[in-house]
DNA sequence: ACCTCATATGAGTAGTTGTTCATGTGTAAT
DNA sequence: ATTACACATGAACAACTACTCATATGAGGT
């Protein structure tokens, strides 16, 4: 914190005054934030990308991905809160899919940036 | 682990099957998942954000962020583990920049996405 | 050579996260 | 009603993370 600006060039401080200008609100980049982290787990892209191909219930996702229903469940309740799932219930099973083409957008994204560099 | 499916409907199995043969190495999830634990924190978008407005030197993202040089360093050295900027030399200065136009329009529609819905 | 400045990095630490285990909730069938 | 099943959730614990602090590196200026 309290870091004067270095070699007070004019380039430097008319960047920093720009780009402090074009600074999104705290609570804009918190909520990007929180996207984002909610696609970085393994788990979590794994069940988004199984999910970007069919809904799922919950056990198939268990099925799918080798892992407890317990743990599934937990990151679905992360995904929930992401909005990036939306789910439908039918009987004693709950499917889950993908809550928007939004999302499946970003997962394709991702997916064309670590195949483009090696 | 060694959940057997649940109810076994023909749907279950079939979209087990299908989405089981879909998914994507192991390696290429456990990629998809750095990139955006990459972006996934408060200080990284930000940094991220600031540069896709203008190249910066360390000093001066620590200056728009208000945070300490050491800490914005810490997470460049992040941000360059996940090719997400370049930098490069100038004297006693290291200017920063989005690595290519894909992790600008990561970030932009990762902004999409929270504007989208409440 | 020396000092200063801009940046990088290792160690330490408080806070966060992902899983397991145990249990709770709600639906359907007998 | 009772039992079984699909799912959700709280607690606990190990693993990880993001910062601070201290220090190292390396380029310029004197």
């Amino acid at each position: 914190m309290s870091n004067i600006s270095c070699s007070d060039t004019q380039k430097h401080a008319v960047n920093v005054a720009k780009v402090q200008d074009g600074m999104l609100s705290e609570r804009n980049f918190l909520f990007m934030a929180e996207l984002f982290k909610a696609l970085g787990d393994y788990t979590r892209v794994r069940i988004l990308y199984a999910l970007s191909i069919h809904e799922l219930c919950v056990c198939a996702l268990a099925e799918v991905l080798d892992m407890s229903q317990s743990a599934i469940s937990h990151q679905l309740r992360l995904l929930r809160a992401a909005k990036l799932v939306r789910y439908r219930k039918e009987g004693k099973n709950v499917f889950y899919a993908l809550d928007d083409d939004h999302v499946r957008s970003l997962v394709t994204q991702g997916l064309d940036h670590i195949l483009e560099d090696g």
